[in-house]
DNA sequence: TCTTTCTATATGCTATAGCAAATGGGACGA
DNA sequence: TCGTCCCATTTGCTATAGCATATAGAAAGA
């Protein structure tokens, strides 16, 4: 037998299931920070016993989106200002790790793929812009265009660099240095803070080291970009 | 009541003492890479029932220290050269990090701890050389002595990085890349090898641009180092 | 000798029951 | 009003049973 697709080994035990909807709904804010969580209640919640929900719980707390507060309690955990800060060094890091590889072994599909993302986005800023001069209300969907061709230009950038592990660290550092709601409220601002405005031009830079193989630039330029947002987000919740 | 010390809230509970026995038989080379495993097998050979070790091999099936084969059979994991490149790019560049930060936040105290444990290594490496040059073999309680030592430098400045969230990325990529059975091997080459010599003296540059507070030149060197080594541990299985 | 088919067994997954211990609120006392 | 003690309830943890399905080896055929 020939292999003609990847044969989705989705496992679609509901133990999965809990961990990926227990683990949607903390990152996406559903489960606020510090909220108690039981065994049982949240087995009740999701319509299944406790055995799976444990299970899940264990997986998150070993991301620690979980703690304990006892021997007996847990609750989602809370991200303190300064693991928000560590994060945020180790993520721009890694981006910088990232950009850098892409530099070597980028395909030019992938180098059209990122700049047409960047056209989209560049496209919605100018929509954007458009609104704001205009004193009328930004536009939500341009909003949510531009937020996702950055986000896919940066996922973009990662699969460039083809490193499996790299992608899996970053994900984890995200999950743990933000969440959706505060990178909406990010992209809100992008088109009328200055140094949201600054950063975003820095998209094109960092592309630009990226096509032209230069690995050295591009990590750095990723890395300093990527500081600088997190240091931003590291700011709003004194 | 006033806080003496810390409540050593450490679980004693029967998943836990699985995921941790399950854990160093994995990285100490105990279970083999590719070991056939079975959620009662282990749970007879440990004394207990299936239920806390199917959470421990949950927990290292997330630390990708245990794979499926199909839907219903684990092993544990096998690590592609691929894999292990990977890791040790990831290693290297957190590594890196934590020598930036050591040199922008080590107390004087931390600094001579690290000197310290460099004395312990040379003296160690002094009397293997001694061996060698003589044609003893060499002795095993200072091969033992120099590789301690080396490793707990390495934590010192993780520790000095004072980042909680690289220390425990940086356990992570490691359990990942790394097995205690090749880093005994690499120690016992330190003092033969040309290359792991001349790797084993920058530790001493490493410590020195941690003292001057040079945070990019101690990131570059560090970052350097552990990519030589990771690299060399590439090498090493066909 | 190699491939395919089939079936008995093994295995992962879920639910449930019960235990020992922590939790939290209320009663009592200062 | 505040702090302490106490007990009923809750809660996490473990063991067990059973189900549906994957697995592996034997048997049959090429």
């Amino acid at each position: 037998m020939d292999v003609m697709t990847l044969p989705a080994l989705t496992s679609h035990s509901l133990a999965d299931q809990a961990y990926r909807a227990l683990r949607a709904a903390i990152i996406g804010g559903d489960l606020r920070w510090g909220a108690k969580i039981t065994e049982r209640g949240l087995a009740a919640s999701l319509g299944v016993s406790p055995t799976p929900v444990r299970e899940a719980l264990r997986r998150l707390e070993q991301e620690q989106l979980v703690e304990r507060t006892g021997p007996r309690s847990l609750r989602v955990a809370t991200v303190s200002p300064k693991a928000r800060t560590e994060s945020g060094i180790i993520e721009a890091a890694l981006e910088g790790v990232a950009a850098r590889f892409a530099a070597e072994k980028a395909t030019e599909r992938q180098l059209a793929e990122l700049e047409r993302l960047l056209d989209t986005a560049d496209e919605a800023a100018f929509l954007l812009r458009a609104d704001r001069d205009a004193g009328r209300t930004l536009n939500p969907v341009q909003v949510e265009r531009i937020f996702d061709a950055v986000r896919t230009f940066h996922a973009g950038v990662e699969a460039a660099a083809d490193n499996a592990q790299l992608a899996r660290a970053l994900e984890q550092v995200r999950a743990f240095s933000r969440n959706e709601r505060l990178s909406i409220a990010s992209a809100q601002l992008a088109v009328s803070s200055p140094g949201q405005l600054r950063r975003y031009g820095q998209h094109r830079e960092i592309l630009a080291a990226v096509r032209d193989g230069d690995p050295e630039r591009a990590e750095q330029l990723a890395r300093t970009h990527a500081a600088s947002a997190a240091a931003d987000l590291a700011g709003w919740d004194a």
